[in-house]
DNA sequence: TTGTACGCGTTATCAT
DNA sequence: ATGATAACGCGTACAA
């Protein structure tokens, strides 16, 4: 079997040169281009990407840097569905991925992104409004898509949605419910996602004349945070709870049970994401979905159009968010 | 910023060849060999991979291949486990690591693997008795490692527990309970773990002196196939029921509540795994802890000690299991 | 259109 | 112990 050019341009009676033109869509005379496709047919050749990269600096390995203690990428499936749809592109338009997680500090994360050099671009999740790795990236020569971004991302590549808004219709919804003591547990302050979120249910909650401080509990946009959270908001006598994400609002959703209260007669719920746990809770959680796998994919789709062509400038993507309205919030239209 | 050895050997007033030994072990005097180091100290430098590869056919990067689809990716936190294994080792000892999963078929993916020549070597989940992407693996010359085997893979490395005598050990404590009728629902039958544990049933019903096929029901895995198989095994009249993994169990339970009987008064109930999900049922679950984030570890660690010293052939690790006794089995004592 | 020849950054061999 | 120098496999000016 053909192992290199040389092999191949040996096979086709042409040089190494034109067989590489064949390959790489160079000017090959169709005669000379039919020959050569044949020999490659007839074998199992495989560029060697170190050789290519050495030569050209491409190898079309694309990194994927989601830099969350592994705790969190165990327990939460948005990153686990973030991956699937990057790989779904990747899989098809790359010829590899290599993972970055976060087994060691971003500073010496970044150190090893960088050194590799055998990545023609990354995909990062940038969750956090100070970022040392997004930073990094940034301002390094290796092309980047962010997922998510902050407002001093503005000139970068990304793929986000607009939490603010989205914050603001859950909220609203709950509002339009007639419930006037709407409660907030926020996610990770010092997120985006989280700082962002919190805006927009304060946005929502000054247009419709409410007090926009007086229910609003830290949470971490985890589970047990969503417990704990309820039960304080539950003291303070709120009707309504809008939760940072779902996983947050399953924890609160069991505070709430557990004071004898029905969801949503005494307290409507609301959450965000539409993770599968979303439809799974009793009763099924009113959320805001966010694709999570469509960022997956959209971003992989903006790096790989960033690499074919750098001149276009930075790739910015802003996706759909959508309120799924179930039972936590409207219980009463079927029991 | 030095970039390349030839900018450090300007600086450190040596040739290039010297630098390269001082990075790699080779001789050289103390005297030169402070001296390098000590302008690599003061800057970023990292080796090219791709140029390493070129020359050496080593670049430290390793592959993990879960060729799984992505929803039983999704659903199922054992491959989130065993990559955070995996990844804790290769943060610290390899260079990176590039991540297959399973988007395209088995060929395909065989045929990605092979031609990229960046990895050193690859971790390979093998979950099915016939299995062309394994196979390929092993017939190719990449170092090797597999996440369980088969009896097929005896001269391979790999990592793997004893399926047969966990799943007569979990058997067997249900026996031992007093229980005559023990069902078991299967795993995904045509993979290793599947057809392992029910070898194991078989042989602890047997010994037992019960008999070994009436009561097993064939599942894959899943929750849902829990929920179907338990109301078979119910309407045959079992006391217990061994399930092939703790997702199976979870669904399981469900039915056998839902037919307003008691765990485990009335039916004892066993999974395999000992997920978080184990320990959040209601009654706790009883079931056989596989470590599967040290599966993980264990492979990297085999993986890597292949790479450094080939000669010393295959590695071969099995894992203990250990058996974690709860409500859903001895209830009776708390309750 | 095609071939020649050089360079990418590293390791390894061979002198010295 | 150290320094030239030849690979490694590919892409791409440049020449023909």
């Amino acid at each position: 079997m053909a192992r290199t050019l040389d092999d191949l341009a040996e096979l086709s009676g042409v040089s190494r040169a034109t067989v590489s033109r064949v390959i790489n869509g160079g000017s090959v005379s169709e005669e000379t281009r039919r020959r050569v496709l044949e020999v490659i047919e007839g074998t199992n050749y495989r560029p060697n990407l170190a050789a290519r990269s050495l030569a050209s600096g491409r190898t079309g390995v694309v990194g994927v840097v989601m830099h969350v203690a592994p705790p969190v990428l165990f327990e939460d499936s948005y990153f686990v569905a973030l991956l699937h749809g990057v790989s779904d592109v990747l899989a098809d338009r790359a010829s590899g991925m290599m993972l970055w997680l976060g087994n060691r500090s971003k500073e010496e994360t970044l150190d090893r992104i960088l050194g590799t050099g055998l990545m023609d671009g990354v995909i990062v999740s940038a969750d956090n409004l100070d970022d040392p790795l997004v930073d990094g990236l940034l301002a390094s020569d290796l092309p980047t898509v962010l997922i998510g971004h902050r407002r001093s991302d503005l000139t970068a590549s990304y793929v986000d949605i607009d939490n603010i808004g989205a914050a603001d219709t859950v909220t609203t919804h709950l509002i339009d419910l007639g419930r006037t003591r709407v409660g907030h547990i926020t996610g990770r302050l010092g997120s985006v996602a989280g700082e962002d979120r919190l805006t927009g249910y304060r946005r929502a909650m000054q247009r419709a004349g409410l007090e926009p401080e007086l229910f609003v509990v830290e949470g971490d946009f985890t589970r047990p945070t969503g417990v704990a959270a309820a039960a304080k908001l539950l003291e303070l006598g709120v009707d309504a709870i809008f939760c940072a994400n779902d996983a947050t609002a399953s924890g609160a959703l069991e505070r709430i049970n557990a004071a004898g209260l029905d969801v949503p007669k005494d307290v409507a719920l609301a959450g965000f994401d539409d993770l599968p746990v979303a439809s799974e809770l009793s009763p099924p959680l009113t959320t805001m979905r966010q694709g999570v796998h469509a960022q997956g994919i959209e971003s992989a789709s903006a790096l790989l159009s960033l690499l074919e062509s750098p001149e276009g400038g930075p790739r910015r993507v802003l996706l759909p968010t959508e309120l799924v309205i179930r039972q936590s919030t409207v219980g009463g239209l079927s029991g």
